[in-house]
DNA sequence: GAGATGAATGAACACTCGTTCTTGGACACG
DNA sequence: CGTGTCCAAGAACGAGTGTTCATTCATCTC
């Protein structure tokens, strides 16, 4: 008798992808399952029917973006080359990939501490391994002479820390564009770990 | 009849310092007046004698926060002095504060967002401020020539994010001492600016 | 056509939220 | 001693929380 469902198609991506804009925008507590349904236009119990609770929905948007991130490095720092080549490239691909997907990097970043014991530990892992290769980068060019850096782990936090704000600054409508911008953060990197390839 | 209030001193400042780490651990709306209270040692209600709301409360820790920041900051940067000088001065003050008060410093970068419009006003004009200082030393420096940084803006925003994640992972009790990681910031911030005064 | 499945609904659950209000004890000052 | 101020307690407010449930409809398969 009453109007019931219209029939919709493709429901779980689209809570996927309002949910992650909201995460990202006001914080995992700040948004209600309400939120979330009405953006994507259902009533909140109908969320139960594609994920089981708000903290798988959590897990599921993080995990998938670790996994999606470590891929598509992996699959754009090549494993053989020079430091130098191969330094360049994770800052390529880091800063052009976070400026692609904010709200997934962002979530990742900040959301570690929504996180129940499985969650954390099925996503910490991932993240290292992320950050092991930017180190073994640093180690490999200062063990070969060609970077300077003093304490290997701070400049490889310092330098991730660099390349993700991006994020927080940058819009597509502002006066840089992508390339640009990467290829400032990478000259800037290269300084930074004492490796002047210009001369 | 009922065993009501304990004598209490200072229950404000008690209030600041529970809440500063509460909302720092779990962010703003992770955190209810109940936590904070029960954290104190007192009733919810009790709070309302010294905050009218819980955003009042919020934005008396990051207006604090901001000005002591600002202060400390001038009073630890000269006016005057060449470009390097003043850059050693800022990353030295900057990382060494931000180690020392982690949670005000997170809680300023995060929960902007968890300011309504007037708290934002408040607050933006003076990190503002802060971020101005490091682009005038930057421009000063490639203005003389000492400094080679392509963007100026990408820059300075790149280097504040990387100094500013020290809070992040520096632990008093891990390996480094703050001597040693403002040291090592240091190094890596002027060769990331093209200056290497070693030479 | 019959039946199974997937996915939506609105109502309800037991709590928790920020906030308000009344009450009353402790202490300072006249 | 009396009065006023400060600050705590406790109860209550209405609204919102994540989640569960029975139900209903549309669509796919046999």
């Amino acid at each position: 008798m009453t109007l019931t469902h219209a029939p919709r198609t493709n429901t779980k991506e689209e809570l996927r992808a309002h949910a992650r804009r909201l995460f990202a925008k006001h914080g995992y507590e700040g948004v209600s399952m309400r939120d979330i349904a009405g953006s994507v236009g259902i009533r909140q119990s109908a969320i139960y029917n594609h994920f089981p609770s708000k903290q798988h929905l959590l897990v599921d948007l993080m995990l998938n973006h670790m996994k999606r991130l470590l891929d598509a490095m992996q699959g754009a720092v090549p494993a053989s080359g020079t430091p130098v080549e191969r330094l360049i490239a994770f800052v390529r691909f880091h800063v052009t990939y976070h400026i692609d997907q904010p709200d997934d990097v962002f979530l990742a970043y900040m959301e570690l501490r929504s996180l129940d014991t499985e969650g954390r530990a099925a996503i910490v892992p991932l993240r290292d391994t992320y950050e092991q290769t930017l180190r073994t980068i640093l180690e490999d060019g200062a063990a070969s002479g060609v970077f300077t850096v003093s304490e290997n782990n701070v400049v490889a936090r310092g330098l991730l820390a660099m390349l993700t704000g991006v994020t927080v600054w940058f819009r597509d409508s502002g006066s840089l564009d992508r390339d640009t911008v990467a290829a400032a953060y990478i000259e800037t990197v290269l300084q930074a770990v004492g490796c002047t390839p210009n001369r």
